[in-house]
DNA sequence: TTGAAAGCGTTACCAC
DNA sequence: GTGGTAACGCTTTCAA
């Protein structure tokens, strides 16, 4: 009977030692295990000093199922992204787990890929208490989650804000940098100004591409403009959008690209076809790609400080749980304009 | 004191309807929903059907957690990274998430950013069964898991092999592909070839090195090598390797990079020097990281199927663990030379 | 085919 | 301060 038990103990996969064999090394009840292992200064300092020394020299490790099944907490949080081979997300990500080591709190990371299935299935983790709170950086809120608003203190968009009102988002101001950028080229004597924006659903790309316009049309150049959407942002988009703009009669003198990819794609294509960059076309990206520099020419981008943005909403988040308040006001982030050598210099036109 | 009772469930947090609701609500015993749930043909097809629509109805959601700490399986698999900012990571997830999808096995992503608390952290979660399996791509077992050697067969190590025996390992022959590159740029009459390595201590970059020696060894050609060891092998290391190189009185005509990013930062700091690429100066890469195409010139370089790694690395923790058996040899999957601009035209020597 | 009951390992509540 | 006990929500025997 005993060794059957033994065996079956041992047979067990994971930590084999738990609260309760402790106690019984300890000679106290198991709750005063529990209480002595959370540092409750309810027990003795004498107590739980044993305890804690038991309890290593054992090898004993919590059950986190059980703990968070009872305590119903996980101490984990979820984070959405859209894609993980992104180059961008990894930074928000760093500044997450960054902000939420410190209350010992675990950061798990589900990409969707765009699929509605693998959406549900994540956001499932928040419903079953497998996750205590979301960050969301694919801009879209989950429609499994679009009816329980009383998640919504559990939730928090970065970089890409959702629709739905009453999710706290933390990012950069997209429009004004890309008016900021746009006035740049302007100032350097570049008139015929393209751009070649990401998705237009996105509301990244449409602020950018507005922030675009926005610059011309105060500039009186509304016409010349020419704003491009195209279905994804990334350097196979630059090369086709450069490719089409290369068909036409007149071509541009500068292009306001709405990520550092675009513009890698982009200015690859009109080198190829003997383009001088900067000279003939000047070119801006989006994202400080940290190829963007190394690049040639050096890529004039816009840096947005990802991992700030990642601490930020993390901080936000935890806010929001414990506090049990809503942060309603988009917190927004100074981004950086950073000029290289892909615009070329002041005094183009004269 | 119901009306109390019935304020605390509605305070709870997370998902309200428990198998016990449909169970009184299908006037049925909460094991028959149990059963019915997970398809069990124990019970009547109509038996199922009703309590899967009641369900449905009442927005039921099974507790992870208590499924968890019941049946002692997570159904989640944990993968650690060093860094998940770099580039190539992703890609392998990606493809454990997609082989893992159809198991209904969630990925969870750590990343250790060097730290070794960190690493013990992650390593527990194994341990305290919030994971049934680990993937390593960090290239080390943690310290953690050394001594509970029955975890082995709950660990398989990706792209980096561990020292660790045992240990299941997936990835390319990183000697072989340094050594064909190495090959390569001889064929086109190149002698004075130089190898810009990543941190000697990761068996990946001593295996690119090794490959490097090799080739030139058997050109006898060892004399004129020259093999420089960085502790990074990011595009700021690739930029120093190159002024270490420049400050010497004779130069290479050729150089293998241990990394895409090395051969980015490289050959920014060539260019600005004036020195011609590939005519003076022949680069190749290893990775084929996304820029690496679109960057000037076109970077030659090895491709690494890191997709597919990452299938064949989570089919293998699947067999391991459902068959329990140990997969002892390492397997090697195909990588793929790319010839892009970076090395010039066959010829240069004549 | 279904019901009853016993746990999984932990924490929380109520006594003492 | 500490012990006893119930409960968290589920799965899994064992009976019926």
């Amino acid at each position: 009977m005993t060794a059957e038990k033994a065996k079956g103990k041992a047979a067990r996969s994971n930590s084999n030692v738990t609260i309760v064999d402790i106690a019984r090394l300890a000679g106290v009840n198991p709750s005063t295990v529990s209480r002595a292992l959370s540092g409750s200064s309810a027990v003795t300092l004498q107590t739980r000093a044993r305890i804690a020394q038991i309890a290593k020299e054992s090898g004993y490790i919590a059950n986190h199922n059980a703990r968070m099944l009872r305590s119903r907490k996980a101490n984990q949080i979820l984070v959405i992204v859209p894609n993980i081979a992104a180059f961008s997300h990894p930074d928000v990500i760093l500044g997450i787990e960054e902000a939420l080591e410190e209350y010992n709190i675990g950061v798990i990371v589900g990409s969707t890929k765009g699929s509605e299935a693998r959406e549900i299935a994540l956001a499932r983790q928040l419903v079953t208490g497998a996750a205590d709170g979301l960050i969301l950086l694919n801009g879209r809120l989950p429609d499994e989650l679009g009816e329980l608003t009383h998640y919504s203190r559990r939730i928090v968009a970065i970089s890409r804000p959702v629709a739905n009102p009453g999710i706290a988002f933390v990012g950069i101001d997209n429009e004004q940098a890309a008016t900021e950028a746009t006035r740049y080229l302007l100032s350097l004597g570049r008139k015929r100004i393209a751009h070649i924006g990401g998705p237009e659903q996105s509301p990244i790309f449409a602020a950018r591409a507005r922030g675009y316009r926005t610059a011309m049309e105060q500039a009186g150049l509304e016409d010349i403009s020419d704003v491009q959407h195209f279905s994804s942002f990334d350097i196979a988009a630059g090369r086709d959008a450069m490719r089409s703009i290369l068909s036409r009669k007149q071509l541009p003198d500068a292009i306001l690209c709405a990520s550092d990819e675009l513009a890698f794609g982009a200015i690859q294509v009109a080198r190829e076809r003997g383009i001088k960059v900067p000279e003939q076309l000047a070119f801006i990206g989006f994202d400080n790609h940290p190829v963007s520099e190394a690049f040639s020419p050096a890529l004039t981008t816009i840096s947005v400080p990802r991992r700030r943005l990642g601490v930020l909403g993390a901080q936000t988040l935890l806010r929001q749980i414990d506090a049990d308040v809503d942060v309603a006001e988009p917190q927004l982030l100074p981004y950086e304009f950073l000029v290289r050598a892909s615009c070329g210099r002041n005094g183009f036109a004269s």
